[in-house]
DNA sequence: AGACATTAAAATGCCAGACAATTAAAAAAG
DNA sequence: CTTTTTTAATTGTCTGGCATTTTAATGTCT
């Protein structure tokens, strides 16, 4: 465990990458305690603050955590997938909107790993998991719900459907690209007569679901991205011919 | 942008979530310029080491940047698909190091994803992603060849796959399935003979794959699946026999 | 006026030392 | 033996400072 005094990188980003790599190779296992803060100022022959500074790198990316008092100190943290769960929506989410990542393309791969997990858990899914999706369709259904309950209720519904395929990895995986799609969803304001569509469809993959029908969910899942696709690009069309009117 | 100093929480971790909030929020732009350390000190009416672990928390997720010298300061940074590859793979690995999981469930999860792609693979891949593939196959052919740089060589041929979707969003969320498995994989050493099943199926999936045909694309993957699963219930039960023979 | 060298200023990077707050263990008191 | 007190270890935070880096401004010479 070594860093290097002349690179050009700052001492802290060294020393946490080489924390890091301690944690990742398994030469630190969970719950293990780092040295004290100033054991490793010693060691690494740097001052306290720059520690410090290397150690919050590392709690950012929940690989530590700290404890105060007198068997206080930094330890490995089990990573788990709740905690993952937050880093990959803000990461995902931001990728999206900073790279100017396409509706189109968002879908798509949005759709196409969903559809990956509808055999899974058109097999798998529990009675609570199909509870949930049809209690959501149910609230999609009401009126007066606001365009942002909608989306957070849409998100749920496929997150039941997801998490109905019985593999955590699978769900941490998703949960990025559902949760991410969410604001790019809120352009798209639901109208009241596009609701009803979409509310058909998800009717049409818990019916899918529940028979443990993986085709048909699938085709479901197809209409339903199709579906989205064809309203996003209408809603962009009528905007672009706002604009134009505007202009004019 | 307020910080409650009664809160149990570290004030360096409530700035930092603080101004991550902004950023997420789009209220702080890419290439924006973050107040100095000293103003932030300032305005959160804390020291500036506190201030310098919080900044040091957003620069571990690359949500900023930092330049030194008199036009310097903090910047947000705009966050690329390759600097976030790299995080991705760091966790997914640890989640699956950490948390038990099960080379099946492991597996089932990285399937299905890559199943997922083999359409839009089928369909887009250029000539470039076919010879990837080509030229891993024939790598993973050579006699001499480490298990090491053999399973390296699997997860590029994979990764080809994965890219030939098209679909930059796709092959993020991939990235860390793909390569949090190697770990797992290099579990099962890979004899003469299992490589040569594999390599034949890899063969059938790049056929598949130029052929622009999906339904054999994914037939072959949930070959490969099947071949992979039973090769490592294979080594599992070798294992355990073993193990008994020794406490016998 | 223009090119080059010097200086100044602003910002981050780093350090030393100190004190506060917290926690658990050891010591003392009952 | 139980409860209370003390003590020690550790992280959290602050103050103040110096080093380094980079740009902008200034001055100087041709």
């Amino acid at each position: 465990m070594k860093i290097d005094p002349t690179s050009s990188k700052d001492l802290s980003a060294q020393i946490a990458d080489a924390i890091r790599e301690e944690i990742v190779a398994g030469r630190l296992i969970v719950d293990q305690r780092l040295p004290s803060e100033s054991e490793l100022a010693d060691y690494f022959d740097v001052s306290r603050p720059t520690v410090r500074e290397a150690l919050k790198r590392l709690a950012a990316q929940s690989l530590i955590r700290t404890q105060r008092g007198a068997t206080g100190g930094a330890f490995v943290n089990r990573l788990r997938f709740e905690d993952a769960y937050d880093q990959q929506v803000t990461t995902a989410s931001l990728l999206l909107s900073m790279n100017a990542v396409s509706f189109d393309v968002a879908c798509e791969a949005r759709y196409a790993l969903e559809r990956a997990c509808a055999p899974l858990s058109a097999a798998r899914r529990t009675p609570d998991h199909l509870a949930t999706m049809r209690a959501e369709i149910h609230r999609q259904g009401q009126p007066g719900l606001t365009d942002e309950a909608f989306c957070a209720s849409d998100v749920t519904f496929h997150r039941a459907l997801v998490d109905g395929a019985g593999n955590k990895v699978l769900s941490y995986q998703l949960a990025g690209a559902v949760e991410a799609m969410q604001p790019l969803m809120n352009m798209i304001t639901f109208t009241a007569r596009s609701r009803e569509e979409i509310i058909a469809l998800h009717t049409k993959i818990a019916d899918a679901i529940e028979a443990g029908n993986a085709d048909a969910t699938e085709s479901a899942l197809n209409a339903l991205e199709t579906y989205t696709r064809e309203l996003a690009h209408s809603v962009v069309t009528a905007r672009a011919s706002k604009t134009k009117e505007k202009t004019a």
